[in-house]
DNA sequence: CTAATTCAGTCACTTTGGTTACATACCTGC
DNA sequence: GCAGGTATGTAACCAAAGTGACTGAATTAG
């Protein structure tokens, strides 16, 4: 008889993992769960086992060393998951820091069993393969905004993104912080929003940005 | 009696692949060359298998649709060697653009035998997974590049990066060539070669850069 | 309710980088 | 050598973005 995580785990995962490898993961992984704003994973921090996100969503950043911050991109749930990129057993640092965006409910898979799955798993393959790639697809899309987009553009784009993720176009947001996420000022960013909101496409309000064409 | 092919392979990955892995190889590639400037792979460009440089360089690109272009980063052969990223058999459309730098021999591995070999082979699996950590890690040095350093920086960067694949402090480059490929443009590149010169890092002559500091 | 704090709007100013334009130097083919 | 192309130097100007300073409004703590 099936226990309780299976079911979630089968609900999460079933359109992507055969059953044998659930159960695999079953006896494996340790179930957590995170308030929003938890930092699950930080720079430089070894880490013990990758994380799969069963809900909820991840803020994934990169940091300099002066603390200048930048938002690399967001992991949800419905997506193909979670993946703290490199599991090396050698260079097990995270290069990048994982925050919680919304309350997360996600599995931590040891690394010992990763190329063991490899071999049993096609699914795991896939799996893996195709969170290599989805990551290495996101760093390509931020290159792209950082290299070929000003600033505006790339505001309207990270608060599309926010409303997606969000699922409302009503975003609970400081200009601050917005300014540190796309590493820019706080000034500079009312300075572009308030010109978004000449144009129409947003209201402005204290702790709050409505969206109209997003 | 091993052919000349498996001697070429042995020499080139002897110390990453085991023996039957080798074997492997041989039966599948297809050998190639291609003399600096030649583009091996084209953006949107579907591909049918991975490359794996044998000797040589190759730097690729990122572009946007207004045809800026950009340089990631570099591919040596003495480096965990190449890969175009992703080999998912629904998305396999080029990202980015690889084009030979120094004159180069490499064999393609066709896409079909990847997910056999993760199986057999344990000396394959790693290899795909450090190629794709060190992808990852690469296009986390750009983005830092480009969000938390100023252009001055980016340049000595890219010069220096040129010092250590070409092997010699000598660059045979134009400013028009830089500008392009740290997507700026020319005036810009020569004021802050001049500056970078002014301040004895460096001697400019006609399409050629004498590195001192580097 | 008042004081302190946080958030947003705005101004003046600087820096960085991009653009246009032109001059000059070098190099190649003839 | 000379014509034409290519590479570089430089100046004047512009636009984008960052900075510092100050204001007032909204919110919270006490």
């Amino acid at each position: 008889m099936p226990s309780n995580t299976i079911a979630l785990l089968t609900e999460a995962f079933g359109y992507l993992f055969e059953p044998a490898l659930i159960e695999a993961i079953d006896q494996k992984m340790v179930l957590k769960t995170a308030v929003s704003g938890t930092i699950i994973m930080e720079i430089g921090q070894t880490f013990l086992g990758i994380p799969l996100l069963l809900s909820g969503s991840l803020k994934i950043f990169r940091e300099d060393d002066q603390g200048n911050e930048l938002l690399l991109y967001y992991i949800e749930s419905g997506d193909t998951c979670a993946m703290t990129l490199s599991f090396d057993p050698k260079q097990t640092k995270s290069a990048i820091r994982a925050e919680v965006e919304e309350d997360a409910e996600f599995i931590i898979i040891p690394i010992s069993v990763l190329d063991k799955w490899m071999v049993e798993f096609p699914s795991w393959r896939s799996f893996i393969m195709n969170s290599f790639n989805s990551r290495l697809n996101e760093l390509l899309e931020t290159i792209d905004s950082l290299a070929f987009k000003k600033l505006d553009e790339r505001l309207v784009h990270y608060l599309s993104d926010k409303v997606k993720i969000a699922g409302t176009t009503n975003l609970l947001l400081t200009h601050f912080e917005i300014a540190e996420e796309l590493n820019s000022s706080r000034v500079v960013i009312s300075r572009l929003l308030k010109q978004l909101e000449s144009h129409g496409k947003l209201k402005l309000h204290r702790n709050r940005i409505e969206m109209c064409v997003f």
